[in-house]
Formats: C-alpha cells, structure tokens, sequence
DNA sequence: CTGTTAGCGCGTTCAT
DNA sequence: ATGAACGCGCTAACAG
C-alpha cells in the first residue's frame, strides 16, 4: 500500500493480448467484428492486469458534448428561485466538461402544458430532468422520452409510473410524518386543532405530505385534531387570509404548511400576536424561513437541499450518458430538519 | 441559447496572439521567459475569445498522480466505522482520477501520538486530512505540514488555530445548542434534571457542545437543570454504568449524549423501563441510533454525515492540488437533525 | 525569450 | 477480422 500502482493502459493489454489497440478498444466496448477466440484472449489480459480505462483519456477522445434540459415550475416561489440558481450555478461546472444545461419553465398547476412540452423535446437533449405530476399524459410523455432514448429524471416531484432512470427528490409521506411528529412533540399534549395549508391537493407531494401528517397525528396525538386541509395555491395572500380565518379560532395550536406560501401564514400570525404561542412548521429553507425560525415565529422548517437536488439529476444524466458508476451514498436527498440552532 | 459553444482551444488563442503554443501555455500558467509585451498580447487574445484551459486535456497531459493521506482515530466507534468505510469509497472514486488515499489511525485521545504522527509525514503526501486536536504541538506538527506544501484540511474535529486549507466538520457548539433546543422542547415544561455524558471534557468538540448545550437550556428552559457532564471515554460499558447511576434519581427527565457510545446509554435507559418516558439526545446515525430511534428510546439525533465529510475533505484537496474551483453550496457540512420519521 | 515536437490514453477513421 | 495512424487539448522537453 502507499506505492503508486502503474497505470496499466490499453496498450499493455494489447501487448498482453498480442492484438493491436484497435481490437483491444473494439472487444472493450462490445463493438461487432472481434473474433470470439480473440476476444476472451482480450478478457485474460485485461483481467490479468485489471485493467480499467482511464475516463480522462476516455473524455478527452471521444470529444462528445451534452446537451441537458432541466423544467422547473415557472411562477417563482422562493424554492423555485433556489432551484434556478442552483441549475445556473451547475451548468457553470458542467461546461468545463462540455455538458450544456437549458432551463424551462412550465406551469406546474397544468398538466397538458408540462405534457405539452414534453413531447415537443423530441431527441433535441441528451437528458431531460424535469418536475413532474402524475398525470396519465405526463408519464406518457415521459416513457417516450425515455424511449427516445433520453434520460430522464424527475426532480422534486414525481411521476411514480413513469420510465425515469430515478427520482431525485425526497419521500414526501416521511416528510408529512416528520411535520407530524415535531408538531405533536412540540405540543405535548396541549389539547387542540391543527391547521393544515396546501398549495393544492391534486398535487401529488402535497396530498403524500397530509397523508403522512394525518396519520402520525391520528395514531399518536389522540389530543390534536387535523383541520379540514384549505388549499392555498402557493400564495402568500391567499395563505394570510386562510390563517387568518383559522386564527379565529380560539383551538388552533398549531399550523403546518404543507405547500409554499410562508409569508403569508408568518405574517397572519405576526399579525395575531399568537406567533409564539402556536406551533408553525412549514417546508423549504429560504431567506424567509430562515428568518422566520429565528424569530421564534416559525418552529421548525423541513428542506429539501436545492443544490443537492440538482447536482444529483445532473450526475445521474451525466453517468448514464457517460455509463459510469455513481456513489449511491452521494445521491441520497435527505429530508432535513430545522430549527432556529442548526441553520446552517 | 441551446447551441453548442464551439470550443475554444489553446490554438485558437495562438493563432489570435500571432505565438506558439507554448507561450500562450507560459503565460496562462504564469511560467517564467514571456516577454511582457507578448504577455499583454496573450492575455488580449484569451480576452476576446473568452478561453479556458479544458481541465480533461489538462488532467490527461500534466499525467500527474497525487498521495492523499486520512488520518482517523483508532478504536472504532460506530461512527468511525462509518468515517473509514467512507474513505474507503472515496478511494475507489478517486483512483481512476489517479489519487490515490492511504488511510492511518492514531489515538485521539493522545494529542503527542497525533502531532508525532504529523511530524513524521514530512512531504510524503500531497494532501492530508486529519482528525485534529486544539494542542499546541498538534498545530505546529499542521503548520509544519503546511508550509512544507502540503495541503491539509481538518475532518471532523478542527484545529482551528492551525494553518489549515478548510476545516470539514460542524459547528459543535450550535450542534449542542441544537440537542438543548430539541430536549426543551419535547420536555415542554416538564421540570427536572437533564444528565450530560461527555468522552471526553478535554476533546473540544465534546466540550463545545456542552456549552452550546447549556447555553440554551440555561437561558430558556428555567424548568431544567443541567447536572454536571459525566465522562465515560465513548465506551459503552462506561456510558451504562453512568446512565444507570444516573436513573437512580427520579429527577432525571432528560440525557444527553455529547459523545460515542449510545448502545451503552439505551441499554441502561432500557433496563431501568424508563426509556419512553426519558427524552434521549445523542450524536451520529448509525445502524444502532436508527434502531434506537425507531424503538422510540431516542428521541433525536444529531448528525454529521460522514460520507459527505469526507468526500469534501477529498473535494478540497483535489481542488488545492489541481488548483481548480469549488462550489461552495456543496461543502457545507449540514448539522442534520434525525427523529424517527426522517430517517434516510 | 520563443517555437517545435513528442507524448498523455483512448476513440476512430481508414487500410489491409 | 485486424492493424496503423491520426486527433482530442494541453504540458514539457528540447531547440533555437
């Protein structure tokens, strides 16, 4: 150990094997025109000097370029905007290797549009990474994405159903029963009625995460009652006048936001003078949420690392167009939780 | 946009500066022998064509291997387990880029042990991650480390006074402040007596986060008491012996863990039927915190994730020694909070 | 000071 | 079915 091993190249398996660099390359990457004889003496000798291609020579000579797709919801919640910078900032560190990122935008509430788009992409990319619904024409347009021989992501959202090579985001029932749990615990048995805020319930990570809220409650905080879900849109004006309304009541004790918009519900509990009082937990780190946990307002907020997500879809593409291997420990989005100390 | 950028190549720019190559090689890597007048010329040229150097080509003609060196405590926590099988990975993806890990143990409990194994590393490695201590001949075994050029980055514990590239580890103390805000908030009220065990008071990350611990215990959960921090080296024998004592009062509401050596914690907190009823904090997800989190004897854990430190710590050697960039976003080390419904 | 040239390890025509 | 030779973009030795 410590002694740098020789690099064993191409050539000395072809010296190994007594053939030439070309049949060598041939019996490698399976091209036809290799006699069966010659390519298991190609096998011996790569096995005998465990022989594996160096991917810098093999980037360098191929002199291929990528050209990669990443939809991202138009409309700008502060998540989202995360996500373009996040995309900006990788395409800028995929270029030196010659993949290039375009970024589009959909109307996430609308499924025929996003389909639309879909099907528009043809074999234009090398690889789509793309929020998705699940939606019937969606996963369609996906599968023939997929069997164009694009690869395909999704991102943030899933379409379970559909031939991706993988879903880059997080279990969005665990995230609920996370929300559960923290509010439950930070209740602790204080009796009363939980507020509930989506964006909308035809999403399907917003119903996973009420799902996964409700239950947890139901099962281990028989004091707490889960309020009718109002749907929000994701926006903030909407939001304030739910919470607003909510806050009428003298029994609610807690809120979780399953959706975007926290602006409006932190500013309907500022408003309120109840802020401290009632437990607020609610999704995605932003400057707001950040500021709104270390006022005390909100309680604990559960992310979704932006960054990570998008360098994850990225690599995924990447290695599936490249065929290398990725570290799985690597690609593995957690679900985060924060509270006032551990903002990072 | 979406049109592939016609790469532009070191060619190009000799061509535009009206030299050969191998001054415009000189004069991007800042080489001695280039007239000024040419080298404003170059550097006109690399201007307007808005050149940069194609790292694959660099990478493969430079043809350079590089000796990295991790540095991890003897002994074997679960938690270092985890550390070495990660290096372990890191290895693997790093040697086809040619970099190649040797992995060494020392005694963290020994600061002479560590700063006599820096001090005999002289220049045999180009990169050096170490587990550190806050000792004086410990940072100047580093500083020596560094100023014979080589690249050194902490790991996990930092010292912080020593000329370090990066120290890749969390902030311990907001880590502590983090375990109190947790255990306050589940006891809601409850009043009581909150039991720290430590491995070691003289490790700065333990004691760190004892401070941040009691910081906010101190200032905001009036109903708590903090007991005095018991060391129990991170042995699970120790540690038990300590929680059993520990029950022995009835006061007891709360344990925190600053260290190693959980499964010696739950045992006794199983053993005296109290384990529901206590609020359990510890450090670090491993096969045996999941198991006690799922059980519902822990109650929180606070994590590093120590794939991502030491693909980081990897990260950052390879960008000193290739003198590339690195995206900032990705290194940051996140203090993860796991309970039972958000574990990976 | 500056230019020429031979690699780095592999992919990819062309010949044979 | 196999081999020779050139190119990918850059570095480094050696000339001049």
């Amino acid at each position: 150990m410590g002694i740098v091993a020789e690099r064993v190249t191409l050539e000395d398996v072809a010296r190994e094997a007594r053939v030439s660099l070309a049949t060598v390359d041939r019996a490698i990457n399976g091209r036809p025109g290799v006699h069966s004889r010659t390519l298991s003496r190609v096998e011996a000798a790569i096995a005998k000097l465990n022989y594996r291609p160096d991917p810098v020579a093999t980037r360098l000579s191929r002199n291929q370029a990528f050209q990669f797709c990443f939809i991202l919801p138009v409309g700008g919640t502060s998540f989202v905007e995360l996500l373009s910078e996040q995309v900006r900032l990788t395409a800028e560190w995929l270029a030196p290797q010659r993949a290039y990122i375009d970024t589009l935008l959909v109307d996430v509430f609308d499924p025929d549009a996003l389909a639309s788009l879909l099907e528009g992409l043809g074999k234009r990319y090398h690889g789509v990474a793309t929020v998705a619904l699940d939606h019937p024409r969606v996963r369609a347009a996906l599968d023939e994405l997929a069997s164009l021989g694009v690869a395909v992501v999704t991102l943030v959202s899933d379409a379970p159903a559909a031939r991706r090579l993988r879903y880059v985001g997080i279990d969005n029932a665990a995230a609920g029963r996370t929300a559960g749990t923290l509010i439950g615990r930070f209740l602790a048995g204080r009796p009363g009625v939980v507020g509930l805020i989506a964006g909308s319930m035809a999403l399907r990570d917003h119903s996973e995460r009420r799902f996964g809220f409700a239950q947890v409650i139901g099962a281990e905080y028989p004091a707490l009652t889960v309020a009718p879900t109002e749907e929000g849109r994701d926006d903030d004006r909407q939001n304030e006048a739910i919470v607003r309304r909510m806050l009428q009541s003298p029994d609610i004790v807690g809120i979780y936001n399953i959706g975007a918009g926290n602006r409006g519900v932190a500013a309907a509990l500022e408003a309120s003078g109840r802020a401290q009082d009632i437990v607020y937990v609610g999704h995605e780190l932003t400057a707001h949420t950040r500021r709104f946990l270390v006022r005390g307002i909100m309680d604990a907020c559960i992310n979704q690392d932006a960054g990570h997500e998008v360098r994850s879809a990225a690599r995924v593409l990447m290695a599936h167009c490249l065929n290398e291997q990725l570290m799985p420990d690597q690609e593995r989005i957690r679900i985060d939780i924060f509270i006032r100390d551990n903002l990072s």
